[in-house]
DNA sequence: TATGGACCCTGTAGCAACTACAGGGTCAAG
DNA sequence: CTTGACCCTGTAGTTGCTACAGGGTCCATA
């Protein structure tokens, strides 16, 4: 299949296909005569690979690591474990600290009278981290 | 102050000093006789406005209109208003999405009992979108 | 046969918000 | 008088794309 037909059954942008084969996430697809990309079906689960591990927040190079092991099965599972792990943890902190932001920004709008910007609460909350309850 | 006070005084680093100065978030300072930059308190305070907006997740341009409010007094408080609340509904989405997110995750890192990867559970999820639970 | 539009190609530049040099100047202490 | 800490400008790198510019190819219709 031709790069807009791979772009529709994936989801994925054509130029943002391209980009993962310059970075060499996907391997160099045959040529027609017209010098056009040429895909089969294992371009395409390697690219539905690629997205799916993107949308839950795996970086190029994590990515990458995870890919070089699907290819070579006789490697250990523990190394795709131990990326995906150390990937959850990272969320869970993020998730931590967003949920803390959250609780600040809410105290911080829940402030706001109206009038005029000179003794706006908010506008004086964000120059004093003083006023914050927790850490972030 | 010269920069690196005013770095160690805010906790900025002096090259994202010079980079606010640069895209025009903090005013030029004054500069001593070699050159240097020379702060008062009217710049530290502005800087710990900027850094404390940024750690509470607002962006460059947000804070930039934030700025602009406080500068002049007489304007509408509900602006910041605005602005702080749309910031708040956007820091909750994206705690909900990486909430799903966390919770593919888990269930996927649960998978792996161990072994070679090519049965890899967790490498086998990656590939196949179908296998999750909610949309993500 | 000409032409229009949809598709494809390469290469480069832009985005956010910094961070990291290279290559130089200034200043106080020993 | 030299060492080391500090400062300066300007440019290029980071991540993960996205958006052109300027060109080639292919197929259907007038």
């Amino acid at each position: 299949m031709k790069i807009g037909e791979l772009s529709r059954a994936t989801g994925t942008n054509i130029e943002t296909i391209r980009y993962y084969e310059r970075i060499g996430l996907l391997p160099e697809p045959g040529r027609t005569a017209a010098n056009y990309r040429s895909y089969g079906d294992a371009h395409r689960a390697r690219l539905v690979f690629v997205r799916h591990s993107r949308d839950l927040g795996f970086t190029i190079e994590e990515i990458r690591s995870l890919l070089d092991l699907s290819d070579d099965p006789a490697r250990d599972c523990h190394e795709a474990d131990r990326i995906a792990s150390a990937h959850l943890e990272q969320v869970e902190g993020k998730i931590a600290q967003l949920t803390a932001l959250r609780d600040e920004l809410t105290r911080i709008v829940g402030r706001c009278r109206g009038g005029l910007a000179g003794d706006c609460r908010v506008i004086e909350a964000l120059g004093d981290h003083g006023q914050c309850q927790s850490a972030h």
